[in-house]
DNA sequence: CTTGCAGGATTGTTGAACAATCTCTACGCT
DNA sequence: AGCGTAGAGATTGTTCAACAATCCTGCAAG
C-alpha cells in the first residue's frame, strides 16, 4: 500500500526479539517489488499529488509506454489502485480518476470521526502499556507541518497532517483499521485537489494537531477524543464549504 | 463484489425516481459480468462456504482448467478476492486462503463493534427520515435464521445472521461502511470455519438479533446499541472460547 | 545436523492477437 | 437546421503461448 512503511502494521510478532521484527520488516519491503505494484506506487504519486485530476482518464497504451511494463501488468497496477478508491473502472471505457462530491466528504468523515475518535478513547484502557515512544511518529508530523508551514509550503503541510491521523490510528495496533485509513485519506487527497485555497484548508489544524499530541501526551484521553471530534466536524465543514465555493 | 447486491449501496441517486434506481441497478448487473468477476464468484463461495480450508494453496494451472479462465483472468480473480481478505498473495508462491488466530478475531471485534455501535446510534439523529420499511431486509434475515435453525441447518442460521448485520450497517447509507462490512463479515466467516460446532456458535444471537430489532423498531437507539455493544463482546469472547478449544 | 547445489515446478511478466464495446463522424431523412 | 442512424476507428476485455525469475525438493558433501 506504499505508505505502509510508515507505520506499525498492528501485526506483532510476539515471541521474537526486537532486532527479529526489523530484519524481517526489511525483508518484507524487499519482497514487496513486483512490477505491478512498482507502477501503482509511481501511478498513486501522480494522482494524490494532483499531476492526474479528478476526471482524467488513463490510457493504457500511453501509459504501457511511459512505465515500461505490459498492458497486463498495468491492468493489474489498475485493480490495486482500484480497490485503495484511488481509481474507477468503467466498462469497457476505461480506468478513471475519481470526481469525488460532497456526499463523499460526508461519508468520509463520518468514517474518520468513528475510528480515530474510539482510537483515542480506546488508549485509556491500555495506557500503562502505551509507552511515550510511540508518540514521537505524531511529534515529528507536527513539527514537519510546523516547518512546512513556515516555508509556505501548503500541500506539504497537507500530507504532514496526514500523516500525523495515520500514526494517530496506528497506536491502536490495528492492522484493518491502518489498512481503512490508508484508503481514506488517499481519496481525502484526492478532494483536497479540488479546492484552489490549500492554506486556509490547511492551517488551523497545524495547532490544533499540536494541542492534541499535548493531550494525548498528558493522557487526558478523554478530553483529547472530546476536541478531536470537534476538530474533525469544523474539517468537514471547511472542506465542504470550500468545496461549494468552488 | 457478490453480495452487494443485498443492501443498499449508500450512493443514493437523489434526484431520480425509485424505478429508473432499480433499471440502473439492473443494469449495472449485467455489466458486472466480466470474466474475472464470475470467477472470483465461484471462488469465493468455495472459500466461505468451507470448500477451501484456511491454509490451502490454489494453484493457477488447476484452476485455469477448472474455471475456464486464462491464467491472467484467474489473477485477476486472485486480486479481487484478496481485496476483500479472502486470500493473501505470497510473492513468487502463490495465493494461500488465510490463516486467521485470535489476533484477528479481536481486530475483527473491534471494527464490528466500532462500526455497528456508531451506526445504531446515530440512529437518533436522523429518526424522522428512517421509514420503517428500511427495518424490512433485517427483519427478513431474522425470520431467515429462526427458520434455519428450525431445520438444523446452522451454517445457514450463520449466514442469515451475517446478512442481518449487513443490512444494519446498511442503514447508515454509507457506501464506505458497507464495504467495509462486507471484507470484515467475509473474513469472520472465514474464521468459523475453523470451529467445530456451530450450533452454540450462532444459537444465542437469533434471539438476539430479534430483541436489537424490536429495540430498533421500537426506536430505543440508545439502548439498542448499548445492548448490541454487550452483544459484540459476547459473541467475540464465544468465537474466542471456540479457537482455544479446537 | 547443517550447508550448498542441481533439477523440477510454480509464479511473474511480456507481447501479440482477436473479440466486444464505445466514441465520433458523416450521411440521409424529415 | 435538427434528428436519428450507420459505419469506421479507437479502446478495452480476454485469451494464449512463451520466457524469465523465484521457490521448493532432494541429495550430496562437510
Amino acid at each position: 500500500m506504499g505508505d505502509d512503511a510508515v507505520v506499525s502494521t498492528g501485526e506483532i510478532d510476539h515471541g521474537r526479539q526486537a532486532w527479529l521484527r526489523t530484519v524481517a520488516a526489511d525483508v518484507a519491503r524487499l519482497d514487496r517489488s513486483s512490477s505491478a505494484e512498482r507502477a501503482a506506487d509511481i501511478l498513486r504519486r501522480s494522482i494524490t499529488e494532483g499531476a492526474l485530476p479528478p476526471g482524467a482518464q488513463l490510457s493504457e497504451i500511453e501509459l504501457t509506454e511511459v512505465l515500461e511494463v505490459s498492458r497486463n501488468t498495468l491492468r493489474e497496477a489498475f485493480r490495486l489502485l482500484t480497490h485503495e478508491g484511488l481509481l474507477v473502472y468503467k466498462l469497457h471505457r476505461g480506468v478513471f480518476v475519481p470526481e469525488l462530491d460532497e456526499r463523499d466528504v460526508v461519508d468520509l468523515y463520518r468514517l474518520r470521526r468513528v475510528l480515530e475518535v474510539d482510537v483515542v478513547r480506546g488508549l485509556a484502557d491500555r495506557d500503562p502499556e502505551l509507552p511515550a515512544a510511540r508518540l514521537e511518529p505524531l511529534q515529528d508530523d507536527v513539527e514537519t507541518a510546523e516547518a512546512a508551514a513556515r516555508a509556505d509550503r501548503w500541500p506539504a503541510v497537507g500530507t504532514a497532517n496526514m500523516r500525523f491521523h495515520q500514526h494517530l490510528i496506528g497506536l491502536a495496533d490495528s492492522a484493518r483499521m491502518n489498512a481503512i485509513t490508508g484508503r481514506l485519506l488517499a481519496e481525502l487527497r484526492l478532494l483536497f485537489h479540488v479546492i484552489a485555497t490549500p492554506q486556509e484548508l490547511h492551517e488551523p489544524y497545524i495547532a490544533r494537531n499540536r494541542a492534541l499530541l499535548e493531550l494525548l501526551d498528558a493522557r487526558k484521553y478523554e478530553q483529547a477524543a472530546a476536541d478531536l471530534h470537534q476538530y474533525l466536524l469544523d474539517s468537514e465543514q471547511g472542506l465542504l464549504a470550500a468545496f461549494r465555493a468552488r
